[in-house]
RNA sequence: GCCCGGGUGGCGAAAUAGGCAGACGCACGGGACUUAAAAUCCCGAGGCCCUAACGGGCCGUGCGGGUUCGAUUCCCGCCCCGGGCACCA
C-alpha cells in the first residue's frame, strides 16, 4: 500500500513525542465537541470532576498529578460505554487578583482572564479530556448572578443574616483577611511578620449551624468519602453534648445581668464545683472590674496573655492565670457561693465563655485550683454500676466518665451518664438551665471588604432599612475600572454610580452593599453548573442535575477537606431543602491525591525546586509528564518527583512506539479475529497469558485502588516480555515468528487501548499506525479471560522450617498430594530431610510448601 | 496531648486473603552495536560470609516482645517522620 509509506515511519525510528504531540494536539484543536458528554442518553452516566483551578498564572505539578488521575479515569469509563461528563472551570474571584491589580497595575479582570488563556492552553497542551462548551468561569456575571439569587433566596428564608462580629484584619493590606489568609496562628499571608488583629465589624452571614446536625450525620453516609476527611469534618464540626446552668450573681444584678451562664458536659460533678471561671473578654468582667482599677489591670493582663498565646498558635499551652474578682455567684443546685475568678484559659468562643470549675475532676481546673490553693471537691469515685472495685481515693484528678456519684444530694448513687440525664432535667423543671448541644462550627461570615468578587445584592435605605435586590434587577454588576486602594474599605465604596442606588420599596435614595461574597461561595456549587452551564433563566435545570448527580468521583488535594467540602455539602443540602436538587450530597466517591514534592520539601519558589510542566511538555512530552505524575507514586501518596525518573518513562514510551512500528504493517493487514489457544505454540500460548494477565492487572487497578504505578508497570513488564522474544531474531524466532499474526495484532492493539488512559498522544498515534477507524477514546476497553490469563505450569518454592531450601515445577492445578509428593522427590530435599523426623508437611496449593521438621 | 498517614535496597517503590521480600523504574556495573560518542539492545545487582569456580551459608521490611509450620502483613509495648486537631469545659 502506497499510502503506508507516507504515514508509517521507518521500523526504528526514535519516538519523536513533541511531532506526534502537535499533531494530535492540532487535530483535537479543531474538534471542539470530542470531549463533550451527551445530554441524553442511554449509557451509564459518569460524573468524574477535579477540583477546580484558581487562576494564578501557571499549572503546577499539582495540578498536572490531579487532572492526570481524573483524566485517566474519564478516559476508561468512556471506553467502558459510559456517557461521561468531565468539565473544568475557574475559580476566578480572590485576592490574588486584586493584589496584582496594586503591584503591577493590571485591572484584576484583564489580569485573570489573562491566566486563565494561559492555564487553558497549558491544559488543553496536556491533552485533558475535558468538555469546554460548559466551561465554568466564576467572575463572568452569567455565574455569579446566580451566587446572588441563590443570596436572596437565602435572606428569603432567613438563612442569610447581618450581625456584628469580629473579623481578621490586616494593618499592613488596610483589608479583611479570610481566615484561610491567616497563617503560622496569626500572621498575615503576605506580610510574614504582620500579626492581624481582630476588628467588630458588620457582616453578612450564612446559617450553616441549622445544618450541622444534618452535615454531620451523613459524614456517616459518605462510604466513598476517605475516613481522614470524615473525620476532619467531624472534628470541624465538635459537637458536643452537655448542659446549660445559670449561676445566679450574689447581691445586686450587673447590668449585663443577673446570672452567669455556663456549658458543661459533666453536669455529674456540678456538687464538686469550687468556682465559677469567666473568660476575660466575657461581658460581665467588664461590670465586675468597672470600678476597681486594679482588677481591671489584671484583667488586661490575661487578655493580652491570651491574644498573644493565639497569634503564637500556641494556646493550649500557656501558664494559667487567673484573678478572683470578689464577686461570688450561687450554684443552684445545693445553694453554695462559690467565687467567679477570670481566668486566661477560657475561651469566650466556645460554649458561653463561663464554666464551673469542678478541679477534682477536670485536668485544666485541677491544675488552676492547685495553684490558687482552691478546694478540691470529689464528687465522682471510680466503679459504680457493674464495677465491683470502688475507691474513695483515686489518683486526681478523677475524670473517669462512668463512675458513681457520690456527696451529691439527691443525686448520690448515680452512675455519671444517668447523673447528667437527671440532673439536667432537674435543671430545666426548676427554671435555671437545660440539657444542650453546641457546636464548634460556627455560622459562616461571608463578607469581604474586597472588590474582585460577588457584589451582595442588598442595599440600605433611610426608610425601609435592609433591603434585597429584587431579582429581575440581578446581576448586581461588578464595576469595571475601579481603583484598588489600601484606604481600609471596600474599593466599591469609592464608585459612586456603583454605592448610589434607588430603594426599591420607597423609590428613595439607598445605599448598596459593597462588600462581596466570599470565594468560597462560588466553589460551593460550582459543579452543578457544569451540568447546565448555558442556562440563562435559572442556576440549572433540576431534571439535569437528577440526571448527573451526585458526582461519581471527585479528585482533589485533602487542603480542601474541610472549608470547601463542607460549604459544598451545606449548600447542597439548603438547595434540596428549597426544591431545586433531589440529591442530599454533592459527592458520592471523594478521592484525595497526595502532594507532588521535591528533595523532601514541597515545591515552591523560595526553595528553587519548582518543576513547571511547561518545561517538562517540552523536554519529554505531555504523555511522559502525566505517566510519570502517576508512575512514580500511588496517588493518594505524596509524589517524589526525581528529574531522573521521567526519563525512564520517555525510554518505555519508546519502546512502546519501536515495538509497535516494527510490526504493524502485519496488523494492517491481519483479520480482527484473534486464534483459539488450542492452535498457539506454547510460546505464542505465554505472550497470549501475559497479554491477559496485564490486561485484568490494569483494570483491577481501576476498579479498587488506583494505584496506577502498579499498572503502569504491568504494561511495562508485558514489554519487557515482548522485546525479550524479540532480540531472539538471531535465532529467527523474532516476535512475529512466534506469535501468529491474529494474536500479534489483538496485541498491539490491546497495548494502545492499555495507554490510552495514561498516555493519550502515543495511545492515539499508535491506533492510527495501526490502521484502526474510529475514535480510541469510544473504542471498547479490552476484556481480559480468565482462562486465558491463568498459568497452567508453576513454580513452588519448597521450605524447610520456613526457610526456602528448593523449587519444584507443577501443574497449576496439581493436586495437594501430587505437590507433596513432588517435594519430597526432589533431591535437594531429600538430602536435607535426610535421617530428620517430618513432624509435618504444609501445603498450599499454587503457593508454597513447608516442611516442618523437629 | 489526641486523631490520621507513613517508616522496606544507593533512590522512587512492589508484595489486595498470613505463604518465594525487593516486581516496575531511577542511579550504578558489565557486555553488544559504533571509528567514537549519543541513542538503542542484552545481562548483573539487598547486606555479610565461605568457595578457584559451580554452588552454598547466615542476616535482612524502624525497635523490643508475642501468636503461627510460616509475619512487611495479625496482637502487645515503644521510637522516628509527615499531616490534622487542640486549655472545646
Amino acid at each position: 500500500m502506497a499510502q503506508d509509506e507516507k504515514v508509517i515511519p521507518a521500523r526504528d525510528e526514535r519516538y519523536d513525542a513533541q511531532r506526534v504531540e502537535s499533531k494530535w494536539f492540532e487535530r483535537w484543536q479543531q474538534e471542539p465537541t470530542l470531549y463533550a458528554a451527551e445530554s441524553t442518553s442511554l449509557k451509564p452516566k459518569y460524573y468524574v470532576l477535579e477540583m477546580l483551578p484558581y487562576p494564578s498564572g501557571a499549572l503546577h505539578m499539582g495540578h498536572v498529578r490531579n487532572y492526570s488521575i481524573g483524566d485517566a479515569l474519564a478516559r476508561y469509563m468512556w471506553m467502558n460505554g459510559c456517557n461521561v461528563l468531565h468539565p473544568m472551570g475557574w475559580d476566578s474571584f480572590g485576592l490574588p487578583a486584586e493584589n496584582a491589580a496594586i503591584s503591577a497595575n493590571v485591572p484584576p479582570r484583564e489580569w485573570t482572564l489573562r491566566n486563565i488563556a494561559n492555564m487553558k492552553a497549558q491544559m488543553q497542551r496536556l491533552g485533558f479530556a475535558y468538555d469546554w462548551q460548559r466551561e465554568v468561569t466564576t467572575c463572568f456575571p452569567e455565574y455569579y448572578r446566580w451566587n446572588q439569587w441563590f443570596f436572596l433566596k437565602l435572606y428569603e428564608r432567613g438563612l442569610a443574616y447581618r450581625k456584628k462580629s469580629k473579623v481578621n484584619w490586616c494593618p499592613k493590606c488596610c483589608t479583611v483577611l479570610a481566615n484561610e489568609q491567616v497563617i503560622n496562628g496569626g500572621y498575615c499571608w503576605r506580610h510574614e511578620d504582620t500579626l492581624v488583629e481582630q476588628r467588630e465589624l458588620e457582616q453578612w452571614f450564612l446559617r450553616i449551624t441549622d445544618y450541622a446536625e444534618e452535615l454531620l450525620r451523613d459524614l456517616g453516609r459518605l462510604p466513598g468519602w476517605p475516613e481522614k476527611v470524615r473525620v476532619m469534618q467531624r472534628n470541624w464540626i465538635g459537637r458536643s453534648e452537655g448542659a446549660l446552668i445559670d449561676f445566679k450573681i450574689d447581691g445586686p444584678a450587673p447590668p449585663s445581668g443577673p446570672a452567669i451562664s455556663v456549658f458543661t458536659t459533666r453536669v455529674d460533678t456540678i456538687y464538686g464545683a469550687t468556682s465559677v471561671q469567666l473568660a476575660p473578654e466575657h461581658p460581665l468582667v467588664s461590670d465586675m472590674t468597672a470600678e476597681n482599677a486594679v482588677l481591671r489591670a489584671k484583667v488586661e493582663q490575661l487578655i493580652a496573655e491570651q491574644r498573644k498565646a493565639k497569634e503564637l498558635g500556641d494556646i493550649g499551652e500557656i501558664e494559667k492565670h487567673g484573678v478572683n474578682t470578689g464577686w461570688g455567684a450561687i450554684n443552684p443546685f445545693n445553694g453554695e457561693k462559690l467565687p467567679i475568678w477570670v481566668a486566661n484559659y477560657i475561651l469566650m468562643d466556645y460554649g458561653t465563655g463561663a464554666i464551673m470549675s469542678v478541679p477534682a475532676h477536670d485536668e485544666r481546673d485541677y491544675e488552676f485550683a492547685k495553684k490558687y490553693k482552691l478546694p478540691v471537691r470529689l464528687v465522682v469515685l471510680p466503679g459504680g454500676g457493674d464495677a465491683d472495685e470502688t475507691s474513695s481515693d483515686p489518683p486526681l484528678p478523677f475524670v473517669d466518665e462512668n463512675g458513681l456519684v457520690v456527696n451529691s444530694g439527691l443525686f448520690s448513687g448515680l452512675r455519671s451518664p444517668e447523673a447528667i440525664r437527671k440532673m439536667a432535667e432537674y435543671a430545666q423543671q426548676n427554671g435555671f438551665g437545660k440539657a444542650t448541644v453546641t457546636y464548634r462550627l460556627k455560622d459562616w461570615g461571608i463578607s469581604r471588604q474586597r472588590y474582585w468578587g460577588t457584589p451582595i445584592p442588598m442595599l440600605y435605605c433611610e426608610e425601609d432599612g435592609i433591603v434585597p435586590v429584587p431579582e429581575k434587577d440581578l446581576p448586581v454588576l461588578l464595576p469595571d475600572n475601579v481603583q484598588i486602594t489600601l484606604t481600609g474599605g471596600s474599593p466599591l465604596l469609592e464608585v459612586p454610580e456603583f454605592l448610589h442606588a434607588t430603594c426599591p420599596k420607597c423609590g428613595g435614595a439607598a445605599r448598596r452593599e459593597t462588600d462581596t461574597m466570599d470565594t468560597f461561595v462560588d466553589s460551593s456549587w460550582y459543579f452543578y453548573r457544569y451540568a447546565d452551564a448555558r442556562n440563562s433563566q435559572a442556576p440549572f435545570a433540576s431534571d439535569t442535575i437528577a440526571y448527573w448527580f451526585p458526582i461519581d468521583q471527585y479528585i482533589g488535594g485533602v487542603e480542601h477537606a474541610i472549608l470547601h467540602l463542607i460549604y459544598s455539602r451545606f449548600w447542597t443540602k439548603f438547595m434540596r431543602d428549597f426544591g431545586l436538587v433531589r440529591n442530599d450530597e454533592p459527592v458520592e466517591h471523594l478521592f484525595t491525591q497526595g502532594m507532588v514534592i521535591k528533595d523532601g520539601a514541597k515545591m515552591s519558589k523560595s526553595l528553587g525546586n519548582v518543576v513547571t510542566p511547561d518545561e517538562m511538555v517540552a523536554r519529554y512530552g505531555a504523555d511522559a509528564a502525566r505517566l510519570y505524575s502517576l508512575f512514580a507514586a500511588p496517588p493518594d501518596r505524596d509524589l517524589d518527583w526525581q528529574d531522573k525518573g521521567i526519563e525512564g518513562i520517555q525510554r518505555f514510551l519508546g519502546r512502546v512506539y519501536r515495538f509497535v512500528m516494527r510490526h504493524a504493517a502485519a496488523t494492517r493487514n491481519a483479520g480482527p479475529a484473534a486464534p483459539q489457544a488450542v492452535n498457539l505454540s506454547p510460546e505464542a500460548r505465554a505472550v497470549q497469558r501475559k497479554l491477559h494477565q496485564t490486561i485484568k492487572r490494569v483494570s483491577d487497578d481501576f476498579q479498587g485502588r488506583w494505584h496506577f504505578n502498579t499498572s503502569i508497570a504491568a504494561i511495562m513488564e508485558l514489554v519487557n516480555e515482548l522485546y525479550g522474544l524479540e532480540e531472539n531474531r538471531t535465532r529467527g524466532e523474532s516476535v512475529a515468528a512466534i506469535v501468529p499474526a491474529g494474536l500479534l495484532a489483538e496485541l498491539q492493539r490491546d497495548l494502545a487501548l492499555l495507554l490510552a488512559p495514561f498516555a493519550p498522544y502515543l495511545a492515539h498515534e499508535l491506533w492510527e499506525i495501526l490502521g484502526q477507524q474510529g475514535n480510541l477514546l469510544r473504542a471498547p476497553w479490552p476484556k481480559y479471560d480468565p482462562v486465558l490469563a491463568q498459568e497452567e505450569e508453576i513454580e513452588m518454592p519448597v521450605q524447610i522450617n520456613g526457610k526456602v531450601r528448593s523449587r519444584i515445577t507443577v501443574q497449576a492445578d496439581a493436586t495437594e498430594v501430587l505437590v507433596r509428593e513432588r517435594a519430597m522427590a526432589d533431591e535437594k530435599i531429600r538430602k536435607a530431610v535426610a535421617g530428620k523426623q517430618v513432624e509435618n508437611v504444609i501445603v498450599v496449593p499454587g503457593r508454597l510448601v513447608n516442611i516442618v521438621l523437629c
